[in-house]
DNA sequence: TTGATTGCAAAGAATTTGCACTGGG
DNA sequence: CCCAGTGCAAATTCTTTGCAATCAA
């Protein structure tokens, strides 16, 4: 199921490992959800039958970020929220109701963001950034309620 | 130093007690950094010879972000940052290697989130944008070093 | 073989909570 | 006076680490 992946971590400089690689195709397909955190990826493991350690489970993440595979955020409410890195750069929009996240990419705020850097005198290395708000799925369900 | 102060906090709703007034005090005169920890006032407040709990400043820092007093930010590295809310909302740019954090705002960025939020179907709520950088100062001590 | 990797349990850092005591209104 | 507010220590939550056992190359 993974000679793919298996190449893939030796490419970034890491062994293939079966954890490592259970995480990874984890990541992978996570489809829709896209964001985990690491208990949710542990869980996850678990739920399929895989048997790795929480702890192994923050040192892979970790190792991950690094090599570049995947990126870590730091969303509201405290936990490392981690997303498989496919390469380009995005931003994000989420639901403070369900949890809903959206990705997009807007060209005039990246210009404007290093305009901004220049203009204080930073080297721009990186930059995030997150609107909160509802989503229309969560308003539709508002309106019938009041 | 603070029938001000104790007048504010009436206002919005909180006792004027000591530790309140002190903590308050703190974060109104932390001048130019205006970013602190709560372990920051904490140890501030213990520097000046005030004596509070650690997990007064923490009650007590929830409490002023719940009444609008303060905001609470996310950087990376964990920890939750506090900040007097002046009323102007403003976005941050910040140091990677000195932690120095300038304040800016974009109304061309700002104007772009919300046509970005109406595109997705989101009521906009909130946001935060952070740039991570290096800043000139430390890229100055940077070139003779190398 | 053999150093890298894992699992588990213990350690840490940041923040919260339970509870008897204290102070503001 | 009386309850909200406080201090302290214990509890929680998320994450990291030490170390012996295990695995990939």
């Amino acid at each position: 199921m993974s000679a793919k992946d298996s190449q893939y971590l030796k490419k970034v400089g890491l062994k293939a490992t079966l954890p490592r690689l259970k995480i990874l195709q984890v990541l992978e397909s996570s489809g829709f959800a896209r964001h985990m955190t690491a208990e949710d990826v542990y869980k996850a493991l678990l739920e399929q039958g895989d048997d790795v350690g929480l702890a192994t489970v923050y040192r892979v993440l970790t190792q991950f970020e690094q090599a570049g595979v995947l990126t870590r955020h730091h969303f509201e409410g405290g936990q490392s929220v981690f997303e498989m890195d496919e390469g380009s750069h995005h931003d994000h929009i989420l639901c403070t109701r369900c949890g809903r996240v959206d990705e997009f990419i807007d060209p005039v705020i990246e210009e404007r963001q290093q305009a901004i850097a220049d203009k204080f005198g930073y080297m721009m290395q990186d930059h995030s950034l997150y609107i909160y708000g509802i989503c229309k799925h969560c308003r539709k369900k508002d309106k019938p309620a009041k």
